[in-house]
DNA sequence: TAGCTGTAGTTGATACATCAACTATCTATG
DNA sequence: CATAGATAGTTGATGTATCAACTACAGCTA
């Protein structure tokens, strides 16, 4: 190993510190913005999507978790979260005991429909009419190159 | 359904998800990475940095506030438990019985110092060194593009 | 100086994230 | 078929994020 600690120039470090500063902000106020109009927390949103995405509105846990990348416990509190507010059901698995499914209510449905077109025209604002759309495609490549490198690392 | 939803179009979709899940991977690697193997959470690791970027090593809550972009109640409920760990202190204020400074102790110090270099060996090579300079050169201009926009909506 | 208004920071409640330990079921192998 | 090991999901503990309600002090104005 090098002595030398890899101290980022100043370009460096003024792009990365930017970018931390968006991965905080932006977040945090799609997320606010999300509460504030529909009730629905950020988490809520995602898995209603994931479940929105399949015909059924029905999916394995395990499938649901791949389908968003939670870990299973995560999605577990999660789920009992949002069974008890009525967004999701639960239930039995036939072909595999230790299974379940996780199905999108019609309340819940109800409360995607009611959230998702608000929270694009949010994200239109924010983002992508924000950028010109070589930058957006730019933004889009960045990610996929930097996502390949964090799961090319075993962890 | 109405139609004036203003859906993203296939290559937009594309660019968003990349990036919502990027900023999910990423910011998750990174603080498991920082909690492995120095024991301080990402919230830690900001408030020290914060701390020791001021030569005093010492900042009023506000003032800290306002460097990291936290509301005063999280960094209120932050500061305490890392009081309780020893990685910084209160101190009261002179000038205004109604304030406080937070301190990074000796401790603190040295728990940064520790964590600092390997952190940014795995910011390098996750993103920075994952990107040509074109490519981190536009995170950061898209970045603040997006944050320009952000603090431009009132909330 | 009494009272009003604003500011600094705290607190408690609730939701979310992560880890490790747990239960129940499945599958493979003897 | 017995059982060991793997897999699906749950649970409890702890740390973190956000909101609203609160305390205490500051500074202004009458």
């Amino acid at each position: 190993m090098t002595n030398d600690v890899p101290w980022l120039n100043a370009e460096e470090d003024r792009s990365w510190r930017a970018f931390v500063r968006l991965h905080q902000k932006l977040f945090r106020r799609l997320g606010a913005d999300l509460e504030t109009h529909s009730g629905l927390s950020g988490a809520d949103f995602q898995i209603l999507v994931a479940l929105t995405d399949v015909p059924e509105g029905r999916l394995r846990f395990q499938d649901l978790a791949g389908a968003i990348d939670w870990e299973r416990s995560r999605l577990s509190h999660q789920v009992s979260r949002m069974i008890k507010r009525g967004l999701v059901a639960r239930e039995e698995c036939a072909e595999d005991g230790r299974g379940a499914f996780v199905v999108i209510t019609p309340q819940g449905r109800e409360a995607i429909e009611a959230a998702a077109p608000r929270h694009l025209v949010v994200v239109r604002r924010l983002v992508i009419d924000a950028l010109d759309p070589e930058d957006l495609a730019a933004l889009g490549r960045i990610s996929s190159r930097v996502l390949e490198r964090i799961d090319a690392e075993p962890r």
